[in-house]
DNA sequence: CCACCAGTATACCGATCTGTATAGTCACTC
DNA sequence: GAGTGACTATACAGATCGGTATACTGGTGG
């Protein structure tokens, strides 16, 4: 990636992140680059590529970040998950999930960006349902319950309806990992959870 | 209201909702609704206040449906809460929540719509908690969980990332509930108006 | 030396954006 | 019958949209 590409690609992703995908225009991304717009079509050669390689490289970068907390962590790993989504959000992050942002603006599924939105989150549930598989019996209903609570988190902090959501949410999964069969004390309720799960 | 600005509103919300409110000019409202642009902004003077209408609206009417499920609920009422999202997210709300969608594409916190987006969460928290307030000691506590689990329950229902996950979030609120302190026993009323719908 | 490449600068294209203007129709009311 | 409010139809203004074209500069490698 040249240069001026890069410094596009920066600038293109703080815009769609901050105000939304279609209200940033590519003469927008290249003023605030310092780039022309020959350059931008030269190297990205359109808008739509410009959107799937800033999904692509954020999608990315959230991954390298993510491991860097879970190489690191001394307890529950899946715990350091939140603990990255926390750190992440006051860096990088403050108005919510760019994932969840970008598909509330993509409504077409057969856009390039789309298969990168939603994989993510695919890719986050079989994470969270890894990583407590070996720590409770029923790790595929804990990993949903899991993204629910991250998921939530990401959307109450980017609203603010309460201060520190996603530490809020770090409590309430050791609660629920603590709580869980196999791992100390049960917790009532959990064995009448009713089936009432599709497969 | 006229019937003209009647049918824009419902028009616009439609399309708001399914393309994202930047993506959606103020002709092909008129066009969809059988309304001309004149009309539009005798009654509207703006798109901006046809986003902040519409968005009033959805608003409204969630908190109306809700009501319905609220007085009619035989169990715990804050499950009626979930049995509400899931119903209203299968007929008006296969892409998430409006006012998720609408936070992302609304970057300014003076624009006008602002306090509705961020004032429904607000309300939303403030509901659960009430909700759980004879239930359960920390009810601050529990009213923010439960909303982690519903907002994240909208969230991955409208990625379609798992099967039923409002009722999934629904059964684990549930399960919280039962387990709280003071609230020895497993509560009645399992069994969820159109418990086994489809998600 | 020269060809090539990354990048700059500027101008332009057709389409679309929000918003306005003019003109006229229809129904209802005082 | 005049007035009024709601509406349609059409045209247009000014700006911006995504995208393209032409012409130029500076550095690098064969």
């Amino acid at each position: 990636m040249t240069p001026a590409a890069s410094r596009a690609l920066e600038a293109a992703g703080r815009l769609f992140y901050e105000h939304g995908i279609h209200a940033v225009g590519v003469d927008l991304i290249a003023a605030e680059a310092g780039v022309t717009k020959k350059t931008l079509y030269d190297r990205f050669g359109s808008k739509e590529q410009i959107v799937v390689e800033y999904l692509a490289d954020r999608d990315e970068r959230w991954r390298v970040f993510l491991d860097g907390y879970l190489d690191a962590a001394e307890g529950p790993r899946v715990l350091a998950v939140f603990d990255a989504s926390r750190a992440w959000a006051a860096q990088h992050s403050p108005k919510g999930c760019g994932m969840v942002n970008a598909h509330a603006e993509i409504s077409d599924t057969s856009h390039p960006a789309h298969p990168i939105i939603i994989g993510q989150k695919e890719w986050m549930l079989a994470l969270f349902t890894d990583l407590v598989r070996d720590v409770t019996p029923d790790a595929d209903r804990m990993g949903q319950t899991l993204l629910l609570l991250h998921e939530g988190a990401l959307v109450a902090n980017g609203f603010g309806t309460f201060p520190d959501a996603i530490g809020h949410a770090r409590d309430q999964a050791a609660a629920l990992l603590a709580a869980s069969p196999g791992h100390g004390r049960a917790v009532p309720g959990e064995e009448a959870p009713g089936g009432s799960v599709l497969g």
